[in-house]
RNA sequence: GCCCAUGUAGCUCAGCGGUAGAGCACUCCCUUGGUAAGGGAGAGGUCACGAGUUCAAUUCUCGUCAUGGGCUCCA
């Protein structure tokens, strides 16, 4: 006898082995139709699974998360199904589940177009209607090496070899298609209905780029019609929040073929970057930063010295000028030793915290920009700590608190933090690291948080703590950073007298809250759609008139509002009042103050807001409470 | 840097082997209208750049640049 037990604790005896799907037609037939996969003692398994002794047993179906990831597997198979029915010569390589879909990697002779992608997805659905089924077998290594190799399917062949030799391979088969997998997979093509391809972009054979570029395929798969719907919705919807469009619909920066990867910022988008900017310099001016500023650009030497010019020569832009080298900074860290370096420091100067929001330039391959999200020309709010060792982990608890302060300021509240550890290509000894990183998780410890490592995602001279923040729809961007440096104060020669009068290296912590200011500004236009929050918004109110007679008054109204410090424009042009409020509405102004007749007799504003609510008729000094309290509340 | 796609008026986009079109925006005129588009007229383009094919190229081919989507990279 074989007992299994549901996972409501029932339990059913069983004469002889039985499947999953046995199981499931035995409690019913909703659920044998339902029937995706199995969960056995917690491991998932084919609906085929041969059930032999006394176990735990679950079914999926789609109503669970792993249903919807057996079924994005499967509509990869199903790809690559279809791909190999319509285009016989092309080899198949793998095909994973990612967030939202599924993507498969193929070789093929010619590029896949976008009338092939309508082509698959269409033979995708007829072999769906056809509900072939999908078997498994198992096989021995070899044996699968040879089937493979016996196809032509060479990188199939290549990714089973790399397979121990003893292990037992499953082969999962749907028609004429047989494919190497883990599995478990769909019992028949049929559980597969809602899906649609997405695009066909390259990508390098094993990720990496000395290879051959194969074509990607990338779908989305769904457990329902619903949510297929809805997440292509939400795409749209990400689409009209793109930075991109929102800068051009309201006039904030544009990019032009001349400047690859650099900003022309517009009065409107360069008054939300001083809104950040200002921000940021008042709380590092809080927390105890001086803030300085340094040169543009400087002699290869220095570059040298730093280790630099060996690790990001091709990334660096140069220039020469009376037979010297020169490179125009990529960051502001060899500028800060130098200013540390002018004089004699004392362990009583220590710890030493140096601000600068100093343009970087950084000759990023031109297919890796986008938007001003990765650009060539940026700025960081970036700060560099001269401390002792003693200090760090102070030192990092007071970064921690700053960021995490200034994220919720700028209303991200979902932030997840990230160990980046030594690099395969990097300066220092293996010591050295060992105290860096071991450093950093003391201060992570210090500061009570969780965190994920990242084995060799440090950079060059240390080892790094990153903020991830994650955004209003569910992005997230790499914004902050802390990274312990033992390396650059070596190279670049910092010291101070210590206590016992001997002279020592400080320690460098590398940090930055919002990161890169350009792409901060893009998440924040993407976070906020563009109706920014009043603190920050470029254009804080518009003075409407109703017609010509309120013009000087209106002007007047805007005069008190600058006077205060607002930021307040007028439209006085002659356009009916229904019209201009559309207009400033789609600008996404925080409040539209109308001035009619009643209003001028009155010395008051009629205010409306971003939500299009009717405020009421307020006097200018109510209104300046209104926006102080907005600015209180950073709403 | 690699693969694919795209590049036409300020913006969004049609179009096509015989040297260009719409809507919005802009300018002028009429309209002075009370909470999301009043009416009329006008101006505006070396069809990204360079070369080739052709009697003729914005259209076809090749190259370059840029942008977009990916891959790689991101000190």
């Amino acid at each position: 006898m074989i007992s299994v037990r549901l996972p409501d604790g029932s339990i059913r005896q069983f004469e002889q082995a039985v499947t999953v799907a046995d199981v499931a037609a035995s409690i019913g037939a909703g659920l044998a139709r339902a029937a995706l996969a199995g969960r056995v003692d917690g491991v998932l398994v084919d609906t085929s699974y041969l059930i032999s002794k006394d176990v735990d047993l679950g079914i999926v179906t789609d109503k669970d998360q792993d249903g919807l990831e057996v079924i994005r597997h499967s509509t990869a198979h199903l790809l690559a199904y279809a791909v190999k029915t319509l285009y016989p010569e092309a080899q198949v390589t793998i095909g994973p589940v990612i967030e939202n879909g599924f993507y498969y990697d193929f070789a093929y002779k010619r590029p896949f177009t976008p009338e092939d992608l309508q082509a698959i997805e269409q033979k995708m659905q007829q072999l769906a209607k056809q509900d072939v089924p999908v078997t498994q077998r198992v096989v021995s290594r070899d044996e699968a090496v040879a089937f493979f190799a016996g196809l032509g399917e060479k990188y199939k062949a290549e990714l089973i070899e790399a397979i121990p030799s003893a292990d037992d391979i499953k082969l999962y088969t749907e028609g004429e298609f047989t494919d190497l997998c883990r599995g478990p997979h769909v019992p028949s093509t049929g559980k597969l209905k809602h899906f649609k391809l997405m695009k066909v972009a390259g990508a390098y054979w094993r990720g990496d780029s000395n290879n051959e570029m194969l074509q990607r395929i990338y779908g989305t798969a769904w457990a329902k019609k619903e949510d297929l719907d809805a997440y292509l919705f939400r795409l749209e919807e990400a689409e009209k929040r793109d930075h991109r469009r929102l800068a051009k619909q309201m006039d904030l920066f544009h990019l032009q073929d001349e400047a690859p990867g650099m900003v022309f910022w517009h009065p409107k988008g360069w008054s939300l970057w001083q809104n950040v900017e200002q921000y940021m310099r008042k709380r590092l001016s809080a927390a105890g930063y001086k803030e300085i500023r340094t040169p543009q650009i400087m002699d290869r030497t220095l570059w040298e010295q730093s280790g630099h010019w060996q690790n990001y020569r091709e990334n660096m832009f140069t220039t020469d000028s009376e037979k010297r080298d020169y490179a125009i900074k990529p960051m502001n860290c060899p500028g800060h030793v130098q200013v540390f370096n002018q004089g004699l420091r004392s362990y009583r100067d220590l710890p030493l915290r140096y601000a600068e929001f100093g343009a970087c330039h950084r000759n990023e391959p031109s297919g890796s920009l986008h938007g001003i999200m990765r650009v060539r020309g940026f700025v960081q709010d970036d700060a560099h700590i001269f401390c002792m060792e003693s200090q760090v982990i102070e030192e990092a608890r007071a970064f921690n608190l700053l960021a995490m302060s200034v994220y919720k300021d700028f209303g991200f509240t979902d932030v997840a933090i990230k160990l980046s550890l030594r690099p395969p290509k990097r300066a220092g000894s293996d010591e050295v690291w060992d105290k860096a990183e071991e450093g950093l998780r003391e201060a992570l410890r210090a500061c009570d948080l969780e965190w994920e490592e990242l084995p060799g995602e440090g950079a060059f001279y240390g080892p790094k703590i990153e903020y991830h923040i994650k955004d209003a729809i569910g992005r997230s961007w790499q914004c902050g950073t802390l990274q312990l440096d033992f390396v650059l104060p070596e190279r670049l020669k910092a010291e101070f007298v210590a206590e016992d009068n001997s002279r020592q290296r400080p320690v460098m912590l590398h940090r930055a809250i919002v990161g890169s200011l350009e792409r901060f500004l893009g998440i924040l236009i993407e976070q906020h759609a563009g109706s920014f929050p009043f603190w920050l918004a470029p254009v804080q109110a518009m003075v409407l008139n109703i017609t010509d007679r309120q013009g000087e008054y209106a002007t007047e109204v805007a005069h008190r509002l600058q006077e205060q410090g607002f930021s307040v424009d007028t439209d006085l042009r002659n356009e009916k009042i229904t019209y201009k409020i559309r207009e400033h509405s789609m600008q996404r102004v925080p409040y539209l103050l109308v001035v009619g007749d009643k209003e001028m007799e009155a010395g008051v504003v009629a205010v409306r807001n971003r939500k299009g609510e009717d405020l009421g008729q307020l006097s200018i000094d109510e209104l300046v409470n209104r926006f102080k309290t907005d600015i209180a509340d950073r709403s």
